[in-house]
DNA sequence: CCACATAATTGACATTCTCAATGGAATCGG
DNA sequence: CCGATTCCATTGAGAATGTCAATTATGTGG
């Protein structure tokens, strides 16, 4: 698959002959690119354990003492609203978080993991981490500390 | 909006009390977000030449001499091929791109842009790096450079 | 009490992702 | 040259995701 046998230009692929592609330097295309790979990865990740990346982002943040409502889990992972309805009402299916009354808004739904959930999540994230320390094989952990401190800039601007 | 009533913890949102959350430091989480954002502002951009970021990429790509197939539009695009067929018939029946018979390989397709299209390109490019800039407005020219150096690492690995 | 904003939910619809199958063309091994 | 295999573009189907409007119950401010 390296080698196409896409004959004129002897094998020479795209990314390596885009000399001015007006793509080059786009931080956009390269978040693009980066996404789709590492959301590749981390579903096949978590195939095992039943979960999406959606799925195990909401499990992961019913995990812990944050108790986020519906409406935060929403803001977070920016996602419509109407989408963690259904992400929850599949978790809760499986046992794995419940919703429970925000007792300062009875509007609001808190999300929790079970204890099943939280073993379950446990199990999720050593595959998760395992898949993206292979993704990011070619960063030093410095780079991944750069990496994470920019793009924490980037996704939750002041 | 930006200051939602949930009362009873006082409009702390959960980005801002995630202390132990497993996403916190989570590049591929982070990296999902900035793209969501990024996504949002370049097709908010986009909307008034009727481009979205996917056909605006494969339209850049088209642009110049790179005279890309189908499939290698789809390979560095992470693109399926037939989401490919979909974007270049839209971008033909809009004339802003044309199939061209690759002459060393009769099965593949080379796609190139018209004179429209480049024109298209130029203004909507200009659109995109405005939306861009704003985006990135936290970061300085510095990090820019280091977020995207090493976002070329991620999304292209060696 | 009233007018208005908000949380969760439902439903509809468009876009995107993933996969399997097909026809025409190239490549490789004999 | 021939057959087997691989590859490109295309079609079609089904799942997942994104976006939006409307509804119900509840909270907030006047």
């Amino acid at each position: 698959m390296a080698s196409p046998a896409g004959g004129a230009r002897g094998g020479v692929s795209v990314a390596q002959r885009r000399g001015g592609s007006p793509l080059d330097d786009d931080v956009s295309f390269l978040l693009a690119r980066a996404n789709a790979l590492s959301l590749a990865a981390g579903n096949a990740a978590l195939a095992d354990y039943g979960l999406r990346v959606r799925s195990y982002s909401v499990l992961a943040l019913a995990v812990g003492d944050a108790r986020p409502s519906q409406r935060e889990l929403a803001e977070f992972l920016r996602l419509d609203p109407s989408q963690v309805v259904a992400l929850v009402d599949e978790l809760q299916r499986r046992g794995l978080v419940r919703r429970e009354a925000d007792p300062a808004d009875r509007r609001a739904n808190v999300v929790v993991a079970t204890t099943e959930g939280e073993a379950c999540f446990a199990e999720a994230r050593l595959a998760v981490r395992a898949a993206e320390r292979e993704l990011h094989a070619e960063l030093s952990d410095d780079d991944h500390a750069r990496l994470s401190e920019l793009l924490q800039r980037l996704a939750f601007p002041s």
